[in-house]
DNA sequence: CGGACAAGCTGA
DNA sequence: CAGCTTGTCCGG
């Protein structure tokens, strides 16, 4: 038997044939990860056909191992289509299909056994084919819809991180459900149940697949980091499409971009809704003396004051400059849509756009400008002197117990990832998330605040949120105060049409020392925009959608020198 | 990717 | 012109 193999080789996209010698012949798949040799190397590769017809005038060689059972068919043409969607290479997405260690077989698969249905929201939102967002709550049970998955039969359920799998996979199998880690237990998962895990296991292999669940659709961290940039969401979506199952993905604050492709969308009753998110305080910090630009506001002591619990605040402040605001009313120094910080360079307000002007307020007129300056180890100090009990500062190198013996921390963002609960999280300067330089920086301080929100729970848990801001105005802030993640989408959307950002168009970030020379054709292009270059020599590509843009990259030589293509960029 | 081979460069 | 670097090509 002829096999046509797909090389493990990071610079190599093409596929090569061999010879299965006939030992092999029955144990050979398509999907099944073998040695062969290549130019003299011995390297692993997939099958990714049976029975080819090799070109003439080749000497082929023999199959020299069956290492692994693989990926199957549809996956592999998954796998093609993401390659080409993102604009990268096959193979490490290949790598993403396959199990932590080697599966030379299958054992056997789950007998017959009936799972309760749930509640009939959750039945109809897996009722037929097709994308169901279902914004829920960030304090709601979600397991309800892990069980439904599961009801249905064989089927994937993809959440943020890999704690959440364990959490979610271990009620499931309580509840009686057959359960699979992907990558661990990938053997287990391809002879059939639910395979739930973190993004990778939108790759995994499945017996059938009956539906898709992703939690946290929002999330960022469902974006592979490295090239290519696949998401997945959008992955799910279109492997659910060609199965013909319904996929659903669950949110408490969904994402424009899943709402833009959704067949329907299931909200819960306002009622529900608020009751479901805790009591977030909104402190204005232009409010009152202006000349005062301390780190605490009263509202923010009270809090602190009133709570028993723990307490976290957030405060980010790596490589940002110092934020500038009016001297007299107090106002930030904004781009003129209030999107951006602008900051001085040459007695000149400049923002990130391009966008500059002289050095005036916008709100008031007045010209004495104020830096703005917080550092963690300064909060730190002062929050310790205003609690009177110590106060830790969380890194990435503080270890678990010496987090969980501190009641109340300061640290970034990350911080968010490692606590389970609180009675009070405070985002002290949110302003940084707010008009961060990225056109997604409201959806990621929606995020931040949906985290929060789970952490603390529900509103009658007495637990609170509390945002120190200086855009009260501002779409997230209204809606994280009034529990309305329907009115942020809503403006998100709004704001996303005007400036023809996804998802009213398909972005892709051209970097390297080649990006000039692969852009360069694409100038005169009526079907593509290039935006750029920008300062350190990137440039922007704008197309209608992903798929136009995604035929376009392919069809556009790459240059030799280094080029990064990088679709959908979350941070540009 | 990484080996093979060709073309180009350097110093004696 | 040996000895080395750099660039280009190609794999079954």
């Amino acid at each position: 038997m002829i096999v046509r193999v797909m090389p493990d080789v990071s610079g190599i996209d093409k596929v090569f044939d061999y010879i299965v010698p006939d030992r092999w012949v029955g144990a050979v798949q398509v999907g099944s990860l073998v040695r062969v040799d290549l130019h003299g190397r011995r390297v692993a590769g997939w099958v990714v056909a049976l029975d080819v017809e090799p070109p003439a005038g080749v000497t082929l060689r023999e199959v020299t191992k069956v290492s692994s059972l693989g990926p199957d068919a549809g996956t592999i043409e998954l796998a093609r289509w993401a390659a080409h969607r993102w604009s990268g290479r096959v193979v490490p997405v290949m790598k993403q299909t396959m199990p932590d260690t080697m599966v030379e077989s299958l054992p056997a698969g789950p007998g017959d056994r009936s799972l309760p249905a749930g509640p009939a929201e959750v039945v109809e939102a897996f009722g037929e084919p097709g994308v169901t967002v279902v914004q829920l709550p960030p304090a709601a049970d979600r397991f309800a819809y892990l069980l439904e998955s599961a009801r249905l039969g064989d089927g994937i359920a993809i959440v943020p991180g890999v704690g959440d799998a364990r959490f979610l996979g271990g009620q499931l199998r309580r509840a009686g459900g057959r359960v699979a880690l992907a990558g661990r237990d990938w053997a287990l998962g391809a002879a059939g149940g639910t395979v739930i895990g973190a993004r990778s296991a939108v790759w995994a292999r499945t017996r059938s697949l009956q539906s898709i669940v992703v939690f946290d659709e929002h999330d960022e961290s469902l974006q592979n980091e490295r090239n290519p940039t696949w998401n997945a969401r959008d992955v799910a979506i279109e492997r659910a499409r060609r199965a013909g199952s319904p996929c659903v993905l669950v949110s408490a604050s969904p994402s424009v971009a899943a709402l833009a492709v959704a067949d329907r969308v299931l909200r819960p009753s306002r009622t529900i809704e608020r009751a479901g998110w805790p009591i977030v305080e909104v402190v204005d910090r232009r409010d009152g003396d202006p000349a005062r630009s301390g780190l605490f506001s009263e509202e923010f002591v009270a809090a602190l004051r009133a709570t028993s619990g723990r307490v976290v605040c957030i405060l980010n402040r790596k490589g940002r400059a110092p934020m500038l605001a009016c001297g007299s009313c107090g106002e930030l120094v904004r781009t003129n849509d209030g999107e951006h910080l602008m900051s001085e360079i040459d007695g000149e307000l400049v923002a990130s756009t391009g966008e500059r002007r002289p050095k005036i307020c916008s709100a008031c007129a007045g010209t004495k400008l104020k830096r703005l300056r917080l550092g963690v180890n300064r909060v730190r100090e002062e929050l310790e002197a205003l609690a009177n009990e110590p106060v830790g500062e969380v890194t990435a190198e503080t270890k678990a117990e010496e987090l969980e013996s501190t009641r109340i921390v300061v640290g970034t963002e990350a911080v968010l990832h490692r606590v389970f609960d609180a009675g009070l999280i405070a985002f002290l300067d949110f302003d940084q998330e707010l008009l961060a330089p990225r056109y997604r920086a409201g959806e990621q301080a929606m995020a931040l605040i949906t985290r929060a929100a789970r952490i603390v729970g529900p509103r009658d848990n007495g637990g609170r949120v509390v945002i120190q801001t200086r855009s009260a105005e501002h779409r997230v802030v209204k809606a994280s105060l009034h529990a309305d993640p329907t009115a942020f989408a809503a403006d998100e959307l709004a704001i996303r049409e005007a400036a023809n950002f996804p998802p009213a168009s398909a972005l892709a970030e051209v970097s390297g020392s080649g990006a000039a020379e692969l852009v360069d054709p694409l100038m005169l292009r009526l079907d593509v925009d290039v935006l750029g270059p920008r300062a350190d020599g990137r440039y922007l590509l704008r197309a209608a959608d992903a798929d136009t843009l995604a035929d376009i990259i392919a069809d556009t030589p790459r240059p030799k020198a280094r080029t990064r293509v990088a679709v959908d960029p979350p941070r540009v």
